[in-house]
Formats: C-alpha cells, structure tokens, sequence
DNA sequence: AGCAGTCATCGAATCGATTCGACGCACCCG
DNA sequence: CGGGTGCGTCGAATCGATTCGATGACTGCT
C-alpha cells in the first residue's frame, strides 16, 4: 500500500507538504502542488482513513440511525438514508448505518470510539430516552423529529402541524364543510411520536379556524382496516365530503374502499394525503398531498450537521413548510354533497 | 478522552497487557484481567476506532451497497440491510452505507483507504461492470445475487430458478393445468439482473417438465399496468387457473384485478407470489408464497464475511432453497376451470 | 543596504492503539 | 539440582497520517 511518504518522496517533498496540498491547510505553490499531485495519481495514492481520523481527530462519518418498527413507513425511511449519504458524499463524508434496536448503548458506542463524528437519529419519540445521551454526547447530533423538550438539540422535520391545517385550508377553500382526518396505527400515537399528534393538531385546529365539522381516526394499515374505516365513516358522518390521510399504506386502499361503496373520488369525496409526491404521483388517480419531503430533509439534516461540525450556529428546530399540490383527488364540493 | 495507557496505569499493567487482555490474543491470567476490567469500567475506556484500525490493519466495517433504482423492491433492500447491521453487530463489525450511484469509485475509494474490511454488494447484474474490480480487489466480498460468471467470487441468494420451479409444481400438484408468470418490469430484464430470467427459467422448465402450458410477462409495477395485465392473460389464455407473480408490488393489484373481471381466487384462479413472508402474511387474503428471505439472505452474506476475512475457504455460490408456505390463495382445480 | 513581513516548505512530535520479541518466574523432569 | 518448557507480562517499534513551530527565500519599504 503507498503511503503519504512514497509520495512525498516521489515529489521530492516531505510528507507535511502532501498533506498541506491535500488538505489545503497551509498555502503550496502552484508548481509543488502540481508535482505532487502528479505522483498521487502515478503512485496511486489513497491516504489510511484510520490513519488520518488517529492523527486528525476526525474519522469524516456520519451516523445515522434507523428505526424498522411498525408504523414507519418503509419507502420513506430508506429515500432518507439514501438522500443522507448522498449529501454526506458531497461534504466528503461516509455514513455509518445503526438500527433502533442499538439503543443508546450504540450511540455512545460509535460516538465514544471516535468512529463517527457526527449523528443524525430518526423517528424520535416526544420522550425519547436518548435525549440526555445526546445532549450530553461531545459529539454534534441531528434529530429527525421533534420531541417534546427539542432545547439544547438540533431538529427537523416537516412542519406536520402546518401540514395538517393546509390540508384542511384546501378542502375548505374547495367549500367542504366536514372533514375528517384518518391518521398512523394507534400504537404511533400511544408511542408518542409527534408528528402523528403534531397532524391531528394542526387539522383540528384549521377545521375550528375554518368553522368545520371535523373528526380524527388513528386506523392501522390494513386493507380490512381502511374498508371498516370507509364503511363506518360513511354511516357516523354521512354528511363528510372532506378527507386528510396521513397513513402512507392507507390512501389508494381508502380511496377504494369508498369507491366500492359507490362514491365517486373526488365528484363525492375529496381526498388529500400527506406522502410522498412519488406515491401521489403514481396513484392510478394521481391524489393531491402534501408532500412528505424525505430526500429534502435528509439532505438538509446533513447541512446542519456539517454547520455543527465546523462550530457555527444553527437553529434549534427547523421546519419545513408543507408543500400541497393539487392533483385529481381534489375538487369543489358538488351541489348535492 | 481516556486511553490505554490510563487503564494501564490504573491497573498497575502495561498498555500490551491491556491490549491482550482485550483482544484475547495471548493469555492473561485470571486475576490481572479482572484488574484490567475494572479500570476499564470505572474509567469509562472506549478503544479509538481509527488507532485501532492503524495499528491492526482492521477497521471492523463492512460496506453494504444497496440500490435504489425502480424495479427493485424497497421494503426488501431495507430489511436486507437491517439484517447486515445486526448480524455485523454480532461480530462485532459496523457497517457503512453505500449506494449503487457511487459506483466502481465509491468502491474503490472505501477498499483503498481502508475505512472497511470488506463489501457486500446487492444487486448484481449479470454482466455488472463492478466484477473486474471486486475480482481485483485486496479486501473479500460477498455479491447479492449472480452475475454471469461467479468463478473467483463468492455469491449468494434465493434460489430463484428453484423458486420458479416450486411455484408450477405447487400449481401443477393442485391439478392446474394452464399457468403464467407475471414477472419485474419489462427494463430488469434489460437491465440483465439475473434473478428475473433465473425464475422465468425455473418456470418454464418446470412447466415443460409437467406439461403444462405456460406464458411468461414482463409487467410495470403499477395498478393500471395490473389491470390490463389480467384482461389480457384472460383474453389470451382462456384456459388459465394458475398464476405466479414476481412482483412485489403488484401481488395484491393482480388479484383485485382479476376478482374485478369476476374470477374468485382462488375458486378460478390460484395464485402463488415471489415475495417477503410478511407481505404474503398481511395481504387481505393471506397469499401462498415462496419466501424471498432478505433477512436471512443478509445474516448469511455476513458470516461468509466473516470467514473470508478468517481466511476460511467457502463457497463460490450459495443457493438458498426456496420455501413455499400454501395460504389461502391456492387451491385444487375446480372442475368447472 | 537592512529590516520587517510573507510565503512556501521542512522536521519532528503526536494521535492511540497493536504486536513482536524478550524476559522472568515457576514448574516439571531427569 | 540443573536445564528445558510454558505462562504471563513488559518495552519498544510500528501503523500512516496531521499539525505545530521553525526555517529559509524573497519581497517591499525606507
């Protein structure tokens, strides 16, 4: 394996001035840095990652840690982890991947080696027990998700809650009167995972605003599931025209579920979802949503780390604002809806 | 940060004693290494990742590149890669992230600087540009699936031809007589990834062999794609009582497709699916399966690992036996199909 | 001509482990 | 009672970079 010296040699320099050229570090002529950078790519060299992380206290990786229970839905967590690399590439960093199932114990593990420099967490719950392990880590971190004491940490998320009150804004402005909003599997929300209560909020919170007639539904993510939820909202609000899904695996088999029981999507019933613009794309019927910007997020998780990284000041929460667009799902309420 | 040196002078030992008592590589008697425990314990010690992996030449990371191209099917690439992560963890090793996009580079890149000790790589074409460079390269790999010519690698998956074979000969054994396969969409089968034609073989060798009549369909992963598929197959094979699908995402759209046209399944169609138990499991209608075990498929891809990096011999190619659990969506021919 | 001030480069220390050879001690056997 | 055999431990070299302080050459100013 050549190593810094070879090259050094090579070039007829000393090897703190190959790492000066690479790093950049130090001022190098333009003459010396060509010369050496001829010899790199002569000899080959590839510089020892340990190497450099022992001498430079930096290992140049990122942590990021999935969750893979029930709930998440998969698609958007595995956009998030490929949008995350991509961005850490481009500052030049690789990315280490830990599951949930690590715990605190992994975090400390990969932060106390110096294995990682930074760490990005997902799916944090509103009392997580790691918060005190990341705030007390000496290493910077990014939360996906907002818990609900975010002071002293870094997060980001889309703003759910902003989400929930344009879906409602939307159906509002199409002139639907009642709405209502079937959202994650009970267990997110007994798990207190707020953006599944940040959404109800917002919703709740927009319908009053707006003066509708509004109801929630958390509804786990089966077919029999969403066709029980279709029949039974049909009979206990046969008055609802308005409908907000935020349950990714839930929207085209709801959609169904109604139109077997002979509504017309959206003559009868408007539907807006909250996923991500791939699905409501590819729908059959292309459905109108608001997106749930994985890729975005993920890459701008990377941002803030690398800010931290390099000591600058970043806001302790960001969010997104929620982005609607109308496709087919959506229309003005009928004169006999 | 605490080092060996601490720990050692904790203990009243040199750092090599520390060092060997760790890693097990020369006795240490009983007594000093509970010394040596304790100082570790009570002083918080963690190793430095990057020393280590200077000093020994391993950095106990493994590469896992995943894809993320269409045709390949999310929850799949995403349990496969929860499955490395934890049986890595078992050997103690970490694992980094890589996509497909950084190509040959990012490959070369992670092997030459040393940051992992060896790759695993899905998703393999049958002539995957990467091989030459996997051939050449000083650090092991294990492939995802197989390439034309495995010779001088180490190659694992489903056996899917096996798999296509299951799938007939469970049909054929029911009394069918007529069946298709409806397969990944028309661009993996261009795209030459080998597990598409492997099952077509399997399929239509198995057929041929039972004298049945069979047809094979590329087909777009899209409900509309799904419902044309089934006019056609019953426009065309009037005859057929038998379908297998390779096609994660359109299993249940096929199958509401068909019982749209009046077919009851699996009355006057069965059906047999190439896809994740829990997917076959949680389907509305559970569906008869051949098991694409990702998990296992990642947990033994890993001790492959491990064993190259032992300098164990192992097998160039390792098939797993396919598993077909009969649900609910196959059934005997009925008199009247 | 002399001095201050850059600019480019070098040399040596350092990062924190692992590993190899050597050494001392106890034990066993002849 | 002496010489081999192991076992347990130590010391020093090593892994391959980065980084800090120092040095030399050159510029510009007076």
């Amino acid at each position: 394996m050549v190593k810094i010296t070879d090259v050094a040699r090579h070039a007829g320099v000393s090897p703190s001035t190959v790492s000066y050229a690479l790093s950049g570090k130090r001022p190098i002529s333009a003459e010396t840095r060509q010369r050496i950078e001829a010899s790199i790519h002569t000899l080959g060299y590839r510089p020892h990652a340990g190497a450099r992380a022992l001498a430079s206290s930096r290992s140049n990786v990122l942590a990021l840690v999935v969750p893979f229970r029930t709930g998440m839905h998969v698609p958007v967590v595995m956009q998030f982890a490929v949008s995350v690399v991509t961005a850490a590439r481009r500052h030049d960093h690789d990315v280490l991947l830990l599951t949930q199932e690590e715990g605190e114990e992994g975090l400390r593990r990969v932060a106390d080696t110096a294995l990682v420099d930074a760490l990005i967490v997902m799916d944090v719950q509103l009392h997580d027990a790691r918060l005190p392990l990341l705030r007390a880590l000496d290493r910077p971190s990014v939360l996906i998700g907002f818990p609900a004491e975010p002071q002293g940490l870094t997060c980001i998320d889309l703003d759910f809650e902003a989400a929930g009150g344009a879906c409602v804004r939307h159906l509002a402005e199409l002139g639907h009167r009642c709405v209502a909003l079937v959202g994650s599997p009970p267990e997110v929300y007994l798990r207190e995972t707020g953006f599944a209560q940040r959404v109800t909020r917002g919703f709740t919170a927009a319908a009053d605003e707006r003066g509708l007639t509004s109801t929630v539904h958390p509804c786990e993510a089966t077919q029999a599931a969403a066709r029980d939820m279709a029949r039974r909202l049909l009979r206990e609000h046969p008055g609802l025209t308005g409908l907000v899904v935020h349950n990714e695996p839930l929207v085209q088999p709801l959609i169904d579920a109604f139109r077997e029981l002979g509504l017309r999507v959206p003559g009868d019933l408007s539907v807006v979802a909250i996923c991500p613009d791939a699905q409501a794309e590819q729908a059959p019927l292309p459905v109108s949503n608001v997106a749930v910007p994985s890729a975005e997020i993920g890459a701008e998780a990377v941002e803030l780390l690398m800010q931290k990284l390099e000591q600058l000041p970043v806001p302790e929460s960001t969010l997104l604002p929620p982005r609607l667009t109308r496709r087919q799902t959506t229309a003005p309420r009928s004169a006999s809806g």
